[in-house]
RNA sequence: GCCCGGAUGGCGAAAUCGGUAGACGCAAGGGACUUAAAAUCCCUCGGUAGUAAUACUGUGCCGGUUCAAUUCCGGCUCCGGGCACCA
């Protein structure tokens, strides 16, 4: 038989879209599994990532279906955002023509790839009635104050007069005009993501085990919460009347070396280094210094040599009354703490760096428990204590304790929770996204807009240029009146972050059509459909994006519109798509068009490829000649289904009358089917189970009896059709009426073995093979392993014997 | 810089709980079929030595634990992801 890629594919396409094979049920009484791949930017085209994010996440949901769940497994378009504004700066394109004419392309690219998405469901964020379901969260929101402005650093390009995304900075400079990025203070909308971070943290709890652990520790340190003690430094009298300030705060996570501090440190961006500038106390060198500290982007700034200034005033030890100078430092980030640390080079390595650039002097107050101090270098691990008066020879973990319980005895300083966490800004001085539905009335202040106004729309008349905020500059967007006393007022025109679109459209699927012109979502579908089973999306949101949708979906529950805590049940993070070693990209000019492939192969060995080159969480290279190989793996599968004959039914098979070779067939199909079972429940590694499929295919061709072919094939056509469904149902359709796509389960018998082959090795070496019954005793394996290896253990004692059941046995010789 | 991963033949990979390293596939070489080619089928295939049987060696590097280490521990190297306005 011919394989036919094309017509076949095209068939299949056309049953399932005519016979809506993929909608889900309203039957709540089903159990369910919510199946979702995280939903796309539209960018123009897919590539090779979507396509394996897409056919991972099909084929967990059409294993699912076969499993017998009323299966949600939908798609949508993540449509805000900048390319859509970058567009239309370059080719001055509309952003919502060419966002929704994207759509359209994709949506029939993804199609070519026979996806079993519910259709019904799909939106685009950018939607307007998206954007009012958002809009009323966000006011919501607003009045619970978990929004709210405060002022906040941005890359600024003085000539475009424009805000800048870090990736719109091209080596500090405008990615447009060139011109030098500086960072600029502006009043900007946050979201008090703070406020949740300790369930944050807690909650990571409940998805250990159904999570990749990974992902788990990097929220967990982002998130970073650590105990520690907040105390005041006085300024001496000289050093308070330069600035006019007497003290400043810090925070410190290491309390027992508070007797080692020989300096402070100062963020740039510190109160009283601005009072030092205002009063000139800073000679120009040293302001030329603190304004490139400044105008450097956080991470450049973090990549950057460690560099400090001396601001010539001194702190009181507020142990000792000791003097110890004060410096601005540029790894002190203002954001984190107070904007200020002790410093203690003998005992943390940023500090003992800096120390040992400006030679400050270094005072070690730990010693370790074991062998001496090395004074050269800094001892950041455990010890005992030192130098610190009275608290000398405490281990340095109770002393910690007990120097925080004796600030605040004193008065002198508090134990505190601090958190790396900051709140989320969520204000985009940008066009295409959602406008924040507030509105600025001269009286009456900051206003939501009401309700009943949703969606506050984007105009359309707008000239996209790159220069200032399109928003701002359109001619009546902005005027308006205020809800509360109909006066005249303005407009926010900052929108928001498209973060936050993506923080609940897996919510708004659960939303069938009856209910989405009147709700974002409902109880009882929200209860029925979340969390999502498995989500699948790229490692590269590990952070970001998983932890703003685990905070919407909590403070959405605050807000009393859901009743779950978390989102996502399981996460699948695959691995990025790789050619020639590196992430395919137009700029290298590296890319493989997906449509191509399928236009050349089909849609079949497109995804069987992708499944098979690699498991889905690890990287995967892109190989032309190992796509041909998996073309003809479907190929020489789909040729071979002439050894089966049609049936409704698994034929039955005395498998103690078959031969050598049929008894390893049915051996190898019924591996391949457990395996299925094992993955899908797990390991999701479909490449093993690809090949398990291509082994027991070749086993099958080791023998010729008929009954063991057909039963070979239902089964192998109801493993493969997640994988490679169009050639599953052309010849399931054909050979067994699609009676084979159900839940098969596994014939036992044929793994019983009435004899164990092991493996005999010799301290360890591998030196021979014995076969015995599968009922022999220990000892008789080792006498009989003993006399086969003979030749090597010659005169040598045999000090023990290592039996592995199953695989081995160890002679261990002296 | 900080946090998190990864490294196994010529290539993608497998080895699920510490138990025979390299399943499965690609590439390559040889052969069958064919007037020929394509397609298909069969065989070989980590390295070194050897006609071979076989021996030694081998999972990024250095060291450790163990009867036994790709797997566990300590220390590195290189590559990748994230770092809050790319999504």
């Amino acid at each position: 038989m011919h394989y036919d890629a094309p017509t076949i594919e095209k068939k299949w396409q056309t049953y399932w879209e005519s016979h809506n094979s993929f909608e889900p049920s309203d039957d709540k009484s089903q159990k369910k599994k919510y199946i979702l791949s995280m939903f796309p930017y539209p960018s123009g085209r897919i590539h090779m990532g979507h396509v394996r994010n897409y056919t991972i996440g099909d084929a967990l949901a059409r294993y699912a279906r076969q499993q017998g769940f009323n299966v949600l497994h939908p798609i949508g378009w993540d449509s805000f955002g900048m390319p859509a504004e970058n567009a239309a700066i370059k080719h001055g394109l509309h952003p919502k023509k060419w966002t929704y004419e994207n759509i359209d392309y994709m949506r029939k690219e993804l199609s070519s790839l026979g996806l079993s998405f519910s259709k019904e469901r799909e939106f685009a964020t950018s939607d307007p009635l998206y954007t009012k379901f958002e809009q009323g969260f966000i006011i919501d929101m607003y009045n619970k104050g978990l929004l709210y402005q405060k002022k906040g650093m941005l890359n600024w390009c003085e000539h475009d007069q424009t805000v800048l995304a870090n990736e719109q900075v091209e080596e500090g400079c405008c990615w447009r005009c060139g011109n030098k990025v500086v960072q600029k203070e502006m009043n900007q909308y946050y979201f008090r993501i703070t406020d949740y971070a300790q369930e944050l943290l807690d909650d990571l709890a409940k998805l250990e085990g159904k999570w990749p652990k990974q992902v788990l520790i990097m929220q967990e340190n982002w998130i970073g919460r650590s105990q520690g003690l907040s105390f005041v430094f006085k300024l001496d009298a000289a050093s308070s009347a330069k600035c006019g300030i007497e003290s400043f705060e810090v925070f410190t996570t290491r309390a027992d070396t508070i007797y080692g501090v020989s300096y402070a440190a100062l963020s740039p961006e510190h109160a009283i280094v601005d009072a030092l500038l205002e009063a000139g106390h800073i000679d120009t060198a040293a302001q030329a210094r603190i304004e490139a500290m400044r105008n450097m982007a956080s991470l450049e700034r973090a990549k950057a040599p460690k560099e400090g200034v001396n601001l010539g005033i001194f702190a009181l030890h507020p142990l000792t009354g000791e003097k110890v100078p004060v410096w601005i430092a540029n790894f002190v980030l203002n954001e984190y703490g107070s904007g200020a640390v002790m410093a203690v080079p003998a005992h943390d390595t940023r500090d003992f760096e800096f120390a040992s650039l400006y030679n400050l002097p270094i005072h070690h107050v730990i010693t370790p428990k074991e062998g001496a101090l090395d004074k050269g270098a800094c001892y950041s691990d455990d010890g005992i204590m030192c130098n610190s008066a009275h608290y000398d020879g405490m281990p340095n973990r109770e002393a910690l304790r007990k120097i925080i319980g004796d600030f605040e005895t004193k008065g002198l300083g508090k134990g505190v929770v601090n958190f790396r966490l900051k709140d989320w800004g969520v204000s985009r001085q940008r066009y295409w996204g959602a406008p924040i539905p507030l509105i600025k009335c001269p009286t009456c202040g900051v206003v939501p807009e009401d309700k009943a106004n949703l969606p506050v729309a984007l105009p359309d008349d707008v000239v996209i240029t790159g220069e200032g905020n399109p928003l701002d500059k359109h001619p009546t967007f902005k005027q308006c009146k205020c809800p509360k006393c109909g006066g005249d007022a303005l407009r926010e025109t900052d929108t928001l972050d498209t973060f936050v679109q993506s923080s609940w459209y897996f919510l708004r699927y659960a939303t069938a059509k009856a209910h989405q012109q009147t709700h974002a979502f409902t109880p009882e579908e929200i209860g029925y459909w979340m969390g999502v089973d498995h989500y699948i999306g790229g490692i590269e949101h590990a952070i970001l994006h998983l932890l703003y949708a685990r905070f919407f979906t909590k403070m959405l529950r605050d807000l009393g519109y859901i009743a779950i805590d978390e989102p996502f049940e399981h996460l699948l993070t695959q691995g990025m798509v790789l050619k020639d070693g590196a992430k395919m990209s137009k700029s290298k000019g590296n890319t493989v068009d997906p449509d191509a492939i399928i236009e050349k192969y089909g849609a079949d060995t497109a995804r069987l490829f992708i499944l098979f080159a690699a498991p889905p969480t690890q990287e995967l290279e892109w190989n032309d000649s190992a796509v041909e190989g998996a073309h003809r793996f479907i190929k020489r599968f789909y040729d071979r289904a002439s050894n089966a004959y049609a049936t409704q039914t698994l034929p039955v098979i005395d498998h103690a009358k078959l031969d050598k070779n049929s008894q390893n067939a049915r051996k190898k199909v019924y591996e391949a089917l457990k395996r299925a079972h094992e993955i899908y429940a797990e390991r999701y590694t479909f490449n093993t189970l690809i090949a398990g499929c291509m082994e027991a295919l070749n086993a099958l061709g080791e023998q010729s009896n008929a009954d063991v072919w057909t039963e070979g094939y239902f089964v192998l056509l109801s493993i493969l059709e997640p994988i490679i469904p169009h050639t599953a149902w052309e010849l399931s359709d054909r050979l067994f009426g699609c009676a084979n796509f159900g839940a098969i389960s596994v014939d036992e018998r044929v793994f019983v073995a009435s004899t164990v082959t092991l493996a005999v090795t010799v301290n360890g070496k591998r030196r021979a093979e014995i076969e015995v019954a599968a009922d022999t005793t220990q000892e008789a394996i080792i006498a009989q392993a003993t006399a086969e290896v003979a030749a090597w253990i010659g005169e040598a004692t045999i000090k023990k014997a290592i039996v592995v059941p199953q695989k081995l046995v160890n002679i261990v010789v002296g």
